[in-house]
DNA sequence: AATGAATGAGACTTCATTCAT
DNA sequence: CATGAATGAAGTCTCATTCAT
């Protein structure tokens, strides 16, 4: 930059080199994911943070007020991200409660909130006890949220049925979840194995198995 | 423990001070499990192992190469534990193929593997890159061999009964893997929430819904 | 120093936190060198380094990669002074050979070169396998430089004098450095027995002794 | 060993497993030399030791006091080895002083002397401080009693030829001590380079050139 | 005499955090 | 706001020495 540029600057409003507040704390929360991704939460440094955002390494320490709080933060904009996509997917669907089901379903598997870089986030949290405990903290009522919403609306299918199967709604419920957890567990173990579809499908199959009447069975 | 205290023992065998190789390695695992459980992966040091393992800080690097090794035989070990539990479960049960699955089943419930110390460290190597590749270098073949046998088990099954729902013994086999592992993380996650034998019986449930000629559904 | 002290001297300029890259690195440079001298290369460690420059102990490896690099950086820096100090004496010396080559022989004993500090990381590097191996690395072309050099400026003495002691130009040059190592070792090992003036003049009297027409025995 | 044998032992006179005292220590100073030699004085550990002896680590300690104490027994084993060699030599030559001044030279780079492993070990104690300390506390009298015998000799040629460089006695012994050194480390730093041989004649070519009529110039 | 498991001090290195610029 | 040099605590690992067997 040459001194003439410069001068301009000084009498015209001078040029933004500071972004907004919410605008680096986005980046770093960026930068943050796609380092736990790549060097896993214990390699995840605060230099290896700034060099994927492009930043100098004293700046974390400035917009979050330390590597905790980072990690916290990082935990919570997934969590919101991942809320906000099965929410409006609930919300947007059809108004079967099955379709409504198949939307939540359908949420956990999408590109955005099923990559790669973010299980590797999630399972991250969940592979230590210290942050389990911070997950719980921070997370513990949206999945709440979820589980009560599945289960109305497994009791509602349930209801419309003839089913005799002997599951309660909220076992449905959960098992959903737990297949959720472990087979994000297998695409994050064994990317080349499975694909989010395949997942997706695996939930599908077992949601016709208990609700044959109004859950179809996916196509091989 | 007191000096004098330890003077009163006397009467009893004096601890020996040079313990069998294998004792000593088996001493240090444990600890490592201890320590992994209380305080993860990331924070255990050498000194928290010790201190489980009531010796001394040098000795690790004395029986284990590294710190590295340590962690990759404590996962060995587990590895074997849990692959001798549900194989002889295996071997043993009846001669059906149902009675072979749910024994199958039951091996992953089981107080001695599913305990809480250990699916700590379960999940602690599913929490990092490097650490899943270390899981895959070590751990994959046990898998595969257990999803073979399952499956094999699905379709004797399946042969045996009239069943129509679609689905076919691989994809049952890897919904139950799923299953495993999404279940044991929430019996991690939410200790009180849950307990083995819930777990337990959820899985039985899902076999007794795709297999309900063979399989009983659990009472609640 | 303690406290008060420091605030004292606010009135003249205050010492800046962060020097200029290259003047840290010179400093910890001039810190080893001092330690190696102290402590020997094996006595010296991070903390022996940075309690000569009177900084943290974190800093090395932050301005040098590690341990080892600051060593070579160190190593380099003194190869590049003494070549300095013989090439420039070379170049400045007037224009006769012999004239020439008693500024080569001269330069190796200057006080800011053949100090025992510096002779003491010298032979430090000479005194272990994988340092010597390091020390050719590094160093051997400028060596081999000043051999060729020294060569060709006997060889011009003998041609212009009428000389039949069957000696080689090549083979003095390389007496001479012998002769070099062999009394930089003396220097080192007997400090107060002989000094840097009668070390130089021993090299001066070999030379006398094969080129008596051209160069004077030195008067003792 | 079968338990038969083991009996028979008892009856009789044990087998001596344990070799004398003196034995054990020449092994140990042996593959401490050997040690020094390929891992350097600093990569010398009890362990690179005892296994370059084939007995167990704790067994320098016994034999020695400490790990310094064993590098001094080794330095005194070399040195008195040393001096045994160009003592004997010096006595054994013919009877003119010119004959025994040759052969204190000729027994510094005879084979037996002159290796690369022990001369690993000579420059080894030169290298650090420390050891210098050591090494003069230990051999100084050693190298002194040399040098008034190289001068003695000295001066007997002197004295019996006509020789007008204005060299004294003193001064040709010392340089012969500096020329012992710097060609040992020549040979040292450069084992392709130079051989024993070379470096002898290169001695013996000075003397050539200072005593012209009593030594003569080596053949090239 | 000899062994080698155990100890623990001390070394190198990493990295979160601070703060002058 | 942003930078990045500096700090120093804490972690891993090495290894001389000890001592029960």
């Amino acid at each position: 930059m040459n001194k003439e540029f410069k001068q301009q600057e000084r009498e015209s409003k001078p040029a933004r080199r500071t972004e907004p507040k919410e605008v680096r704390r986005g980046q770093l929360i960026d930068a943050t994911i796609n380092s736990i991704a790549k060097y896993g939460i214990g390699g995840t440094t605060m230099s290896t943070v700034t060099d994927f955002a492009g930043l100098s390494i004293g700046i974390v320490n400035f917009h979050f007020k330390s590597k905790q709080n980072l990690f916290e933060e990082t935990l919570i904009y997934l969590a919101r991200e991942h809320h906000a996509q099965w929410y409006n997917a609930y919300l947007d669907a059809g108004l079967s409660a099955q379709e409504k089901l198949l939307a939540i379903v359908d949420a956990h598997f999408d590109r955005k909130i099923c990559s790669r870089k973010k299980l590797s986030v999630w399972f991250a949290f969940y592979g230590e006890a210290r942050r389990r405990e911070i997950y719980r903290h921070l997370i513990d009522q949206i999945d709440d949220e979820r589980i009560t919403i599945s289960t109305r609306l497994c009791q509602e299918i349930a209801e419309n049925g003839d089913y005799k199967n002997g599951l309660s709604p909220k076992q449905i419920a959960e098992t959903l979840e737990a297949l959720y957890d472990g087979l994000m567990l297998n695409l994050l173990m064994y990317p080349g194995y499975t694909t989010r579809e395949k997942a997706r499908d695996q939930v599908h199959a077992y949601l016709a198995t208990v609700f044959p009447n109004h859950i179809e069975m996916p196509k091989p």
